[in-house]
DNA sequence: ACTGACCTCCCCATTTTCGTGGATACCGCC
DNA sequence: GGCGGTATCCACGAAAATGGGGAGGTCAGT
């Protein structure tokens, strides 16, 4: 059997390089999806891309992200048409990357209201969704769409996504760094005990006394759910 | 223009995100180029793939590493084929990924001792070589070849080479971890500190006495160049 | 057989850290 | 105008870490 075989452009074997990178390198501070919507807008060949987070307790999309769409749009579908929205809940269920013509034939989709007095709005014409799962946690998903006129998403798109799934769950599934609960002086701290002053060394370097060294150590110890200095200290470099 | 454009298949998109992922994330202990042989072999679609180090002080080959090769012609070559090695030489000089056969054509190579005494005896028959530098420190190479009745490597491969190079270099260049010298339990000890336990505790999780384990710290804190725990234990999760 | 690295254990004096429980002042927000 | 979070400061005592020394045994390599 004979393997599939896609085409890819040098740019773009560089394009998924850089994503795979950037989704093991950037800042735990930023979210991570941010990192991605514009690189898997150029490797799947497409023109828009838009993530969302699904809550299953209040059953809405939330924390909207998007490339190349307009922000009237999105809160036009965060505030209206998601609650009529007949593709997404269903590509959602599929668990791997999927063309929205596997939910709902293209003729159909383009009779709908939702496709009419929304998608129409920014040119998106053919989608492909993929959601994220940590076990039975949402991590978020990539809705990628092509403009009227272009050709459908084709296998090539949706292996392309396979090959970004496991990695992307990785990085979406990274739990937050607990030095993000921490104030601006309080990790200043933490960094300089990371490089192994001490206290009275920080309150010289910090040019603050030796109580307020204490202080915002105890307080970031406390916020971190560090139980000494060299807890804290590792975790400075964890993430 | 259009852009180059490779076949790719979906296996490969995924050995290259695994080997990106790999490189940016592997135990900092272990030598970066050893994560790389097999995968970048695959990638290539070749059969064989070798890895040194130039030390331009000694002007030779070091830290030989092979993938698919046997041990005794890595010997041979070492101790006196690399001395009457006439390839080698000026691929480094290229610094970039080329194929042997531009600097010196196949029909030449064939005819030479280096290829007749040394090469035929694992049967590499075309390869292609990438060098990697930092400025002008070596960082190490990998030599991939195929076997004799396979089609010489093309443009594809030397593209995809290009697309790596940048990801080998921060790899290869990323500075060995100063806990590279700690001996086993030194660093066990250190991985404790880092996540909070007081000398007290690792004394009971390891079983071992407090006094001893002062004495791993001490050691192991004299080999880092650190001054206090602290620093070492933001060592463990730096790298 | 010697050397060096490793792992184990011991003592002691000093310094540092940790936890607690304060205080004052500034700031933005509702 | 309070409320919460931040940044700054203070003091005390218990606990832990540090630095310096040394000692004995194993094990691999020369």
């Amino acid at each position: 059997m004979r393997p599939t075989v896609h085409d890819m452009s040098t740019a773009e074997l560089a394009v998924l390089a850089d994503l795979i990178h950037t989704l093991d390198n950037a800042a735990p501070e930023s979210d991570p999806r941010e990192r991605v919507l514009e690189g898997v807008t150029r490797l799947l060949r497409a023109d828009f891309c838009a993530s969302f987070v699904w809550n299953g307790d209040t059953g809405t999309n939330e924390r909207p992200l998007a490339h190349n769409m307009s922000g009237e749009n999105l809160d036009r579908y965060l505030n209206w048409f998601q609650f009529r929205d007949p593709i997404t809940r269903n590509l959602r269920a599929r668990r791997r990357a999927t063309p929205v013509r596997a939910v709902m034939p293209q003729k159909e989709l383009e009779k709908s209201e939702f496709f009419n007095e929304f998608l129409r709005h920014d040119g998106l014409h053919h989608g492909i969704n993929l959601f994220l799962f940590q076990g039975d946690r949402d991590l978020g998903d990539l809705r990628v769409w092509r403009a009227r006129g272009r050709p459908d998403f084709q296998r090539r798109e949706i292996e392309l996504l396979d090959v970004l799934q496991p990695h992307l769950c990785r990085a979406f599934a990274r739990p937050a760094s607990p030095l993000a609960a921490l104030s601006a002086r309080e990790r200043q701290v933490a960094e300089l005990v990371a490089r192994g002053l001490t206290d009275k060394d920080i309150a010289a370097t910090l040019k603050i006394g030796y109580a307020t060294v204490r202080s915002h150590l105890n307080h970031g110890m406390a916020k971190a759910g560090c139980s000494n200095r060299a807890e804290l200290a590792a975790l400075t470099h964890r993430y």
